[in-house]
DNA sequence: TTGAAAGCGATACCAG
DNA sequence: CTGGTATCGCTTTCAA
């Protein structure tokens, strides 16, 4: 590997100058631009970003978050995020934070100790507080909190719909799916159904699930044992809903005759579901390119007006709910 | 945050001292080491990593390249990747190369940048070229080469698994197929398909599809429209099945009576279908273990005798295939 | 057993 | 417009 010392000497100026000529910094002569640029494609020289890093104490990694790697709405995010530091020249350093906190302090660790110059949090945890001292922006992302910027969709309006559309189809006994966590944004989406079901008078049972595909099963004949005359079920994910789909599948269940079903995040496998999964759509992608424009605007030490930005959901109609609304 | 030199401060001793305490190297007395423990404590100092790698050349970091983070069953490859590298105390940083060159040799120059100390690749493009003259061990994973170390499936044995199952369920016409990569797997895949459908003198046609969620759709379209009498359908990944399957259910045929489908991977998701999907499991997970295994080994400087490690694949029956063997 | 000092590769101040 | 040099935080001789 070519240093920049190299590069001077091929160049015949000295390591100021290469340093100024590479970073657009300070007077260079054209003529010597040229020698320098020369001697910087004949040696291929590619500045060393960890001494850039030791001197700026910054690099150009950006560090995020993930709940679960393996649930499908996650990546997705992760792309939206990624794209659009991609477009910036930043780079992504992915943690999988198993939902565990020791993993989440781990990887916040590692970023610390590598210069990360922004963190975009889609941690499930409930505390922040190790959140609270860093060196560098935070965007929380799928989850809000009124200390830091954040970017995530209307639990409250997801609730909502989800038991709206239920109830405009009929379902008598519905059970409300709760996702494990205690963010902000799920206690939104449990209080929106449960708040509609209370207004439309409907029986409802609840249930807390995991969010993760190894429970899933589980909690679906869980909830069939406990609550076999439901007629609805508002589930806490498409991963859930799906394995709910399943059992009922093979406890003969018609859908959507016999049995409703309303997912959450519409992850691309919900369309190949069958029937394809009636859901209600985050627009993932979306939500982490906004999140990724919020960090690099607070990177750049942009004033920002608006530091939580919400993003709407929508009901994805297929299959699993019926076509007709009816009042019976 | 505390420098060593804070450290050395408080513990009354020189930098030296403690960065040898630190390390476990060259002599330190008992006494000293208890002081300067007690100062990193109080500081709450932890070594700066960048100053480290700048230093040794080496952080405690290691590159992944996925090529498509969105397909569940390279998730499951990292999670492997992931619990292995924990444990030894290495971090990862996660690339998806999105299936482009382009993305691919920036995440690489990303690494070197970063003085990675390792590189797995899951990449799916043709040439390797760039993985030639890295100053760090790279370890190749679901596709293999003579050139490098790696671990993956038996391609030619799940070809083949998977025409054998099809044929010995009676299935008369069937389509194979293609993903969209040129990797030695899949190569071995197609062939161990097609040998076995030769041999057993079945008539069968081959398509070549994209891997993506995006397209899959179009492919199923492409493939009813092109072939509407197959009734056997060798997909090239579980998420082509899914489409399939899906299109399948639209056209309204019966499955596994009018059509049977296998699929490739067994991503968590496939349980859950409808029918369930019977596919090829490749052991993801333990894929990604095996590859940081054999990382590590590598790292460490270690004699590997056997660097091309080829795990089995295993048919996962499930209800996209008729249930009886029979031969019509 | 300890510490002073050189150096990893780059940046930026300050003189010239 | 250019170059010498201190500095970032840490590791590692080498001498004491």
């Amino acid at each position: 590997m070519a240093t920049i010392k190299d590069v001077a000497k091929k160049a015949g100026v000295s390591v100021a100058t290469v340093s100024r000529a590479i970073n657009g910094k300070g007077y260079v002569h054209e003529d010597t631009r040229k020698q320098i640029d020369e001697a910087i494609r004949e040696l291929n020289y590619k500045p060393n970003e960890v001494a850039r890093s030791l001197f700026n104490k910054k690099s150009r990694l950006i560090g995020l978050i993930l709940p679960d790697i393996r649930n499908p709405f996650f990546p997705e995010l992760a792309r939206g995020v990624e794209d659009e530091m991609q477009e910036h020249g930043f780079r992504l350093i992915i943690g999988n934070a198993d939902e565990k906190l020791e993993k989440e302090l781990d990887y916040i660790e590692t970023f610390k100790q590598n210069n990360v110059i922004g963190l975009i949090s889609a941690s499930t945890n409930e505390v922040l507080s190790h959140y609270d001292n860093l060196s560098f922006p935070l965007v929380l992302l799928d989850r809000t909190s009124v200390e830091h910027p954040s970017v995530y969709a209307n639990g409250l309006d997801g609730g909502r719909l989800a038991a709206k559309e239920l109830v405009s189809r009929g379902c008598k006994r519905i059970s409300v799916l709760k996702g494990p966590v205690e963010t902000q944004t799920a206690r939104d989406r449990f209080k929106g159904a449960v708040d509609e079901l209370y207004t439309a008078n409907v029986h409802f049972d609840v249930m807390t699930t995991s969010f993760a595909f190894q429970e899933a099963e589980y909690w679906a004949k869980e909830l069939f044992s406990k609550y076999p005359d439901t007629d609805g079920v508002i589930a806490s994910n498409d991963v859930v809903a799906a394995a709910v789909l399943h059992e009922a599948h093979r406890l003969g269940k018609q859908i959507p005759e016999d049995l409703q079903i309303i997912g959450y995040d519409d992850i691309p496998f919900s369309q190949f579901l069958y029937p394809p999964l009636s859901t209600i759509r985050q627009p993932a992608y979306d939500m982490g390119r906004e999140a990724a424009k919020l960090l690099i605007k607070l990177m750049d030490g942009k004033k920002v007006e608006n530091k939580n930005i919400l993003l709407p959901v929508q009901f994805i109609e297929r299959q699993t709910t019926r076509k007709v609304e009816r009042d019976d």
